[in-house]
DNA sequence: CCATTGACCGGCT
DNA sequence: TAGCCGGCCAATG
């Protein structure tokens, strides 16, 4: 495996480690899955995702609780449907991060995903 | 090798 | 709250 698909292969779990109701950030996700300041690849990890991925992409959002796919677009749409579905709400683009971000618990950070 | 391009971030005004 | 801005870093041509 190359190094690259490793390093996604971390990003991946760890996104598929936010429980429904919660989001995480991608910076978040970067430093958990080791790749400090690495917020740009778990864009570019999900942006690359098969249509019929079982990863929840959409509880992924950018820095200070902003979704961060263009608002006219059939996925962003998709975002708050599925997002509206695990009761968390958003307004004007936006989720309160107070109130839905993740913290991961002790298992989950010493979780470390195989290869870390 | 250089320039551009992103599902980005964080500090500062 | 809202922008602006420099920094970041892998992929692409």
């Amino acid at each position: 495996m190359s190094e690259r698909d490793e390093r996604r292969r971390r990003i991946l779990g760890q996104v598929a480690a936010v429980p429904p109701g919660s989001v995480a950030t991608y910076g978040q996700i970067a430093e958990l899955a080791g790749v400090p300041r690495g917020a740009r690849q778990v864009g570019r990890c999900l942006s690359e995702l098969p249509p019929d991925t079982e990863i929840p992409w959409h509880r992924i959002i950018a820095a200070g609780g902003r979704l961060s796919l263009p608002p006219d677009s059939d996925a962003y749409r998709e975002q708050c449907r599925r997002l509206a579905a695990e009761g968390v709400t958003v307004l004007a683009g936006r989720v309160s991060m107070r109130r839905f971000a993740w913290e991961p618990d002790l298992d989950e950070l010493l979780w470390k995903p195989p290869g870390l």
